[in-house]
DNA sequence: AGCGTGATCTTT
DNA sequence: AAGATCACGCTG
């Protein structure tokens, strides 16, 4: 399956959460384990009028990495126990990234269940802190790329803009009535939208 | 419905 | 130095 290139990434912030939709997540483990998955959900997050961005205030020490080049991760740590994946959008130097909320597993799934310490396939990464324990990510994925041998994305067939679901982001205080988030209608793997 | 968990940022 | 906040997940 052809991998994606850098071009892939060169688009507005909010058209890419729209085009990860569908596309394969590729992560390699030491010994060549190799884990896939689709992205189902996702979430955009821009540095102009977002205060829900970590950006938004400018460079910090925790969000530099969302100001290099387009394919960058950025990942973090919050809540105590959760890491949290983006992928890094804008030209470098412009803060911009896509949250990575839900993905469906397609390879490696045994070793998912182990990370996770669950069968249930639809517990497996429906939810941002869920992939990323699923597919052993943490602060030293922090700052990596997409063009590398650990990470990179596949290229799957876009999916039907009748199957793509919009709504506002989910668990944040500020900014809540941007329409940012996008989802595959109907996939078992999206996460349970939180009302809070 | 409640609570654990810890980095980061803001305020003193 | 201390406190509030937080793009969450689990159990009950």
């Amino acid at each position: 399956m052809e991998r994606l290139t850098r071009q892939f990434y060169e688009i507005p912030t909010l058209v890419l959460a729209e085009k990860l939709l569908g596309k394969i997540f590729v992560r390699i483990l030491p010994g060549n384990i190799v884990l896939k998955g689709r992205i189902v959900e996702t979430e955009a997050y821009l540095a102009e009028n977002d205060e829900a961005c970590h950006a938004w205030k400018g460079k910090t020490r925790r969000n530099q990495a969302m100001f290099q080049f387009p394919g960058t991760i950025y990942v973090y740590f919050t809540y105590g126990n959760h890491y949290m994946l983006n992928i890094v959008s804008e030209p470098e130097n412009t803060a911009g990234a896509v949250l990575i909320r839900a993905m469906e597993p397609v390879e490696g799934i045994p070793v998912m269940k182990q990370q996770r310490g669950m069968e249930k396939l639809t517990s497996l990464m429906s939810g941002p802190g869920k992939l990323t324990r699923a597919l052993a990510i943490e602060n030293a994925c922090n700052g990596m790329n997409l063009f590398g041998e650990e990470f990179f994305l596949e290229n799957a067939a876009p999916v039907p803009e009748k199957l793509i679901g919009t709504s506002r982001r989910i668990g944040i205080s500020k900014s809540r009535e941007l329409p940012w988030r996008k989802f595959i209608i109907e996939n078992p793997h999206v996460s349970k939208t939180r009302t809070a």
